[in-house]
RNA sequence: CGGGAUGUAGCGCAGCCCGGUAGCGCGCUUCGUUCGGGACGAAGAGGCCGCGAGUUCGAAUCUCGCCAUCCCGACCA
């Protein structure tokens, strides 16, 4: 057990804040509810980012970028996307700073105000969907595929490290199409794109479904999502991918002539995933001894630990600890080696524990003596002594074994947190233990939002090619086709 | 924006009732012994006690005001 580190069973809520800010992944700033991503936390993020990036490029997107500003007007120009929106927007109002009259403090300069308020964007689809008027003329220019990097400030009441802060890092993909089947396409393909991701580089299960009324995008027809379980059993939302319709085409008057030279409103989609992903692998994964990394996205994927007395046994040990290290780089693991004589052996132990290193080896004298190397992973903290004979190998295969094991603990976490009922008091009982729950739902917004205020629940995904069954909505007992999935959610 | 709590060394806290030289643990620095799961000893460094007024010979401590942060709610990726 780490030292000073509450477990999950005691206060969950205070081990995901103490693990994200002693493992050094992120700290809170001096703005408050935004964050510094330290250097350990924001390495996590770029491997995120190279793997999403080179996901998109694959499937014909480029990268752009839009501004941070966005004038008021726009705002105004899709009704639903302001109402959405409105209430979280950070709005810059003046363009100079001037000395205050005593000369001791800097003020806000009165004549300096701007003509029209600048938004910072909470999102870009406006900004993104006025360049696009200019962009797109003829069917010839479609589809446009476009995705960007950036950061966005949505002005929360009450943040968490990762999960819910103000100012937050993510990709948007905004794409046009000719066609409402393109584009609906593409949000599936998103979609896929984003599961792909989750399930093989994050090892987090999730459910690829679509949103209800009440929980869809600002502006979108459709919102499509994929949903994980955390491990005190509430929802977060992982990914979204939206189609937009006409929606924002209309708004920015976005047209183009169709081969048939018919003058039509190009179709669009947008689609995003966040630093909330953070948050997820962080939940999803970690125990009571702090951070478990899935192999694949771990920046540090095995640490080389030596133990050793004299300065003569250091030296053998690194000599060994360099050729496990360059037999290990040459496969494409990522390896440090840790020869501080700073710290001792144990205290790194526990570090590199707490940090999430999927395997540690330590070299001591006993292994110079006997051609072995101790190997530890850090899914099921077991050790074992390795023969030195094709150690590359072993530990190549140990990693693709402990990315396996970890998603295959998270599914069967989620397997057995998954629960159907159909009654009212099943419901609310389930909702309060957690979990995802399966029910059937009359489809009303009404009935949505009478759960959400009797249990805190909503519907967090309505699965794709979910099975359509006969039956009595849980709460109204109207007919309902299908059950849809309840949770208490991040 | 409502309800609750807290601001004292880098971090975590005690001291405050009952005013009188600002303390403990961790961390940090130096030296020595240690080194296969967070070592031990010795010697050090480090404070506008959140900010501003007031009461008092004297305020971390009492009074008033302000500010900030955290938790719990309403809003949300």
């Amino acid at each position: 057990m780490a030292k000073d580190f509450p477990t999950r069973a005691e206060n969950y809520a205070q081990w995901y804040n103490d693990l994200v800010i002693k493992a050094d992944l992120a700290d809170n700033s001096a703005v408050r509810g935004c964050m510094v991503i330290k250097p350990y936390g924001y390495a996590i993020w770029e491997k995120i980012q190279a793997t999403l990036d080179k996901m998109f490029k694959d499937t014909g997107h480029s990268n752009a970028y839009f501004p941070l500003f966005i004038p008021k007007s726009f705002f105004s120009k899709e009704a639903n996307h302001v109402e959405g929106f409105a209430k979280e927007c950070a709005v810059v109002t003046h363009y100079r700073l001037k000395k205050s009259d005593d000369g001791k403090s800097i003020v806000v300069d009165e004549d300096a105000k701007l003509e029209e308020e600048l938004i910072v964007r909470p999102t870009s689809e406006t900004i993104i969907w006025d360049t696009y008027r200019t962009w797109i003329q003829s069917y010839r220019d479609l589809p446009l595929l476009i995705n960007q990097w950036a950061n966005v400030v949505r002005w929360e009441m009450r943040t968490r490290l990762f999960l819910r802060t103000a100012e937050f890092l993510w990709q948007e993909g905004h794409t046009a199409h000719a066609t409402k089947d393109e584009a609906i396409e593409e949000t599936g393909k998103i979609l896929n794109i984003y599961a792909n991701f989750a399930e093989n580089w994050m090892a987090v299960p999730v459910i690829k479904g679509v949103k209800s009324p009440n929980e869809r995008f600002a502006g979108a027809v459709e919102t499509y999502c994929i949903e994980a379980l955390m491990q005190d059993g509430k929802a977060l939302q992982a990914g979204t991918s939206h189609f937009l319709g006409q929606n924002f085409a209309k708004a920015f008057d976005v047209k183009f002539l169709s081969k048939e030279n018919k003058l039509d409103y190009v179709w669009a989609t947008s689609w995003g995933v966040s630093t909330r992903l953070m948050g997820a692998l962080i939940m999803a994964h970690s125990d009571d001894n702090g951070l478990v990394l899935p192999p694949k996205l771990a920046p540090i994927q095995v640490v080389i630990v030596p133990i050793y007395k004299k300065a003569e046994q250091l030296a053998e040990i690194s000599e060994k600890a360099e050729i496990i290290k360059k037999a290990l780089v040459a496969k494409g693991i990522s390896v440090k080696y840790d020869d501080r004589d700073t710290q001792k052996p144990g205290w790194k132990f526990a570090e590199y524990e707490f940090k999430g290193v999927p395997v540690r080896i330590a070299i001591g004298p006993r292994d110079i003596e006997n051609g072995t190397v101790e190997v530890a992973r850090r899914d099921t903290l077991e050790k074992e002594t390795y023969q030195m004979t094709d150690i590359d190998i072993k530990i190549e295969n140990l990693l693709v074994q402990i990315q396996d094991n970890i998603y295959k603990k998270a599914f069967s976490f989620r397997a057995e947190n998954t629960f159907h009922v159909d009654t009212w008091d099943e419901f609310k009982d389930q909702i309060e233990k957690g979990g995802f729950v399966f029910a059937h739902w009359d489809g009303t917004s009404e009935t949505e939002q009478a759960i959400k205020e009797e249990t805190k629940a909503t519907i967090r995904a309505i699965p794709l090619n979910n099975p359509q069954e006969e039956g009595k909505c849980v709460y109204s007992g109207k007919p309902s086709k299908e059950k849809v999935i309840f949770a208490k959610s991040y």
